[in-house]
DNA sequence: AGACGACATTCCAACTTTGACATGTCGAAA
DNA sequence: TTTCGACATGTCAAAGTTGGAATGTCGTCT
């Protein structure tokens, strides 16, 4: 049940925000973290709001409301932080194709992961230029999300790197056992 | 539709497999890839033979069932190793807690990334020792099936450096901005 | 012969996630 | 003044995921 705890982070943090503002920062700031759907968001302040751990501080104009934590949200937020241990559920549709990179012709599979470092260079680049735009304040947002677009940049690095190692592996694969074609 | 794929991928892979087999595979070799529960196993085993992308070849004791591919389940294999691209659904608990350690108590976000660094090096640690004691084959599984544990390997580490770089970060934060306790 | 662990499948209820549809308001610019 | 884009929420069906319960068989070791 992490939704539930990353709604109720932001509301912590922000210290009072609407569905639709949360929705820009999933699409935004946690974008490489966590994603969630506009009905995700609005249908989780609804059960934080049963359960009594945010609440509607103030109405604004088009049925605006504005949520803000009580006493038990701040505290149910703490618990998950320390007491709850991430369950690091690995699934990676990038990686599973690999496993089966067999299937296809030879050399497609060497495209396949050439195609790959490409696109986590993209991705890494886009962030570097990210990193450098955005002007950080001096909040908690801020100083935590910091740290967590170093790792999404370190992330895509590694992974680049790790596709041409692949890459490179498969290609000396095809060479050794026979060197009749050596010059 | 992946869990789907990672089925059929291993029934054309192994070329005829029980659903016991399969679920072996899933806690071993995929566990870092793709992970899947009993009901899912034998759920998408049902769906895959309904749709002819997979048959049961031969009825073994205990009522075992092999699964072999059809043709249309290897051309549906290729077809979705080339044609559908991965989309990257980044979710990641002990990054999402990252976001919200300003809720703690002073230093205890820097313990979080610390446990963090000792987790992942553990991690790295046991997958570099599977590397060491595995005997691979010449198969498809064990060629790819290297690639991905030597990913494992670089994530783990990877993870572990930034954790180690975050909390100096952190620790640095700290001091800088007052130095009237200074020497 | 009996016990036990590994083999093997099936079904289900609850929960989460996805993606789309529906509805309406406010403010600024043309 | 009208129009348009941003603001704002709510609901739903379908699909995917989790975790457990129920059931039974086969082979091996004592």
């Amino acid at each position: 049940m992490s939704l539930r705890h990353a709604v109720l982070g932001l509301i912590v943090e922000l210290d009072g925000a609407s569905g639709y503002d949360l929705m820009k920062l999933f699409e935004i700031s946690l974008a490489n973290v966590w994603t969630a759907t506009q009905s995700q968001v609005y249908g989780e302040l609804a059960k934080l709001t049963a359960d009594g751990l945010i609440e509607v501080a103030a109405e604004g104009p088009r049925g605006r409301k504005e949520y803000r934590a009580t006493d038990a949200g701040r505290d149910e937020l703490r618990r998950w932080l320390v007491e709850e241990e991430p369950r690091p559920a690995r699934r990676d549709g990038m990686l599973l194709k690999v496993f089966f990179l067999g299937q296809l012709d030879p050399g497609q599979d060497r495209a396949y992961l050439r195609d790959s470092a490409a696109i986590m260079g993209e991705r890494h680049d886009g962030l570097t230029a990210l990193q450098e735009q955005v002007t950080w304040g001096d909040d908690n947002l801020s100083l935590y999300g910091r740290l967590t677009l170093e790792y999404g940049r370190r992330f895509f690095a590694m992974r680049k790197e790790w596709a041409e190692w692949a890459e490179a592996e498969l290609a000396g694969r095809a060479a050794p056992p026979d060197d009749s074609d050596r010059v």
